[in-house]
DNA sequence: AGGTACACCGAATAATTTTTCTGTATATGA
DNA sequence: TCATATACAGAAAAATTATTCGGTGTACCT
């Protein structure tokens, strides 16, 4: 695990969240969860350009912040799946506004590329 | 100017509002800008964790994005001021929800250090 | 003249995050 | 038996972002 040389000040309410979901594909995961579990494969299926094992690593983060629920399924092959908890459920408002900001202006952005 | 190797896909609504505020220190500018335009300085001084010349960096893209205006005083030593445009001010129920949600939930995540 | 403050910026470095690569183990279907 | 799929994880590499350092030029105050 890494560990970070530079905290954040997480007593900002503005940094705690953004830290929750800031990095490349959480908000998409909360986003694919919020209406049904979903198994890894899944998942990885819905967001094609995520590295399985990138969805691996922010899962397991995820699931520490208490946003998301792994069920292990005692089988063979293993089978798991993952679901939004309660808690992760208070951030699909912000998830919304969010895709809803994005809908109304992605015309404004069109030409930008990466970033 | 660094440029991209792994573009973005912009399409997805969200992915696209995350990338205009999901750096280290955008929310926090644009949740100060809210109110009163501010001189450079000014802003260091309102969030003296972030370096000067990181604020500068973050400024110039939200500027280039459209959700920040600069306004240069012809003037010696030079002044210069930052507000928020009327696009910015869009984004500010959303500063504001993540806001909410941190204040709410800040209790949970007493312990996390860095992350 | 010397110290300070202003805004700004290029470039190097450091920090962090994301991605890729490789390997574990088991079961199923061809 | 061989290829495939499942879930998972360590470690290295690559990509991206953040930070530091140094330098520009002007004016103000002492």
């Amino acid at each position: 695990m890494y560990e970070r040389k530079i905290p954040i000040d997480l007593d900002c309410p503005l940094r705690l969240t953004m830290s929750l979901i800031d990095s490349k594909w959480k908000s998409c995961i909360l986003d694919e969860l919020r209406y049904q579990a979903m198994r890894p494969s899944e998942l990885h299926k819905a967001l094609p350009e995520a590295a399985p094992r990138v969805l691996d690593l922010q899962l397991k983060e995820l699931v520490e912040d208490g946003l998301v629920e792994k069920t292990i399924f005692p089988e063979l092959p293993p089978r798991s799946e993952y679901s939004i908890t309660s808690l992760g459920m208070t951030l699909i408002p912000i998830i919304d506004a969010m895709l809803e900001w994005g809908k109304t202006n992605k015309d404004l952005f069109e030409r930008k590329h990466g970033k």
